[in-house]
DNA sequence: CAGTATCCTGGGGGATACTG
DNA sequence: CAGTATCCCCCAGGATACTG
């Protein structure tokens, strides 16, 4: 593994000064982590979905968020669109070769996530007592 | 691997209905991948630090959002804190066992995004450029 | 040194309505 | 079916000032 120290080395292959929002790293993680696209990127590491099945899959999602966050993924090369012209239209989504590269690691994350989230929300509650007192 | 098809799984151990921010795992996520989390955990990593080193390895971050940043990741028992009574105060932060856990698959998405972030940018100028004709 | 308190703004994202 | 368009609210987070 390598040094993590030396944060900086991640703004943007430069030193200092440039605000991590400019980063492409944290872009990309902010999209893959984002509200929606987390279970996106899960819900089409199933197999490939159509928008509505899609939308099923996911819920609490709006169309407008379900479709920004697709066009956000689609345009990072995480995600493919194939659209059949037919009426009604046929849209489809899957997963490129990237998506499932960046769907990996996020679903190792989460997983641990979930693993561990009784720990954490304990440990809350401890502290919680404890400033409590 | 596990299934990832249903991802009202992750919702809460229930099905449908709840909404994704009130989800433990969402939260936690939310946290370890917030805008300062990420780098702090990834800065901590290296080695404990105290309040002023951490805040000079994170280039950007205000007084305000590293110390509240590090109030959540201790309240969720990732990092802890210890105050040694001294004048001027000590303050030191590191990871828990807990953290390291979280860190080390947060660390591989980042690695992974480092390392594909250009064929991304190249994606996307591409994209950009079919949108465009 | 290690923070808190206060004020303020941008944009993420929900609700609703409309379209090819 | 697969989206856009519009309005609007909320709060993450920056700037600035103050404290034990």
């Amino acid at each position: 593994m390598r040094e993590w120290n030396q944060v900086s080395e991640w703004t943007s292959g430069q030193s200092g000064e440039v605000p991590h929002t400019d980063c492409p790293v944290r872009k990309v993680l902010d999209h893959v982590t984002s509200r929606w696209g987390v279970w996106v990127l899960m819900a089409l590491a199933g197999g490939d979905l159509r928008f509505h099945e899609l939308r099923g899959r996911i819920p609490g999602v709006s169309e407008k968020m379900l479709s920004q966050t697709l066009r956000t993924l689609v345009r990072d090369g995480l995600v493919w669109r194939a659209v059949e012209p037919a009426t009604p239209p046929r849209v489809t989504y899957g997963l490129t070769p990237l998506g499932r590269g960046a769907g990996e690691p996020m679903a190792t994350l989460l997983g641990w996530i979930r693993d561990h989230a009784g720990d954490i929300l304990a440990t809350q509650s401890e502290y919680d007592r404890a400033c409590a007192k």
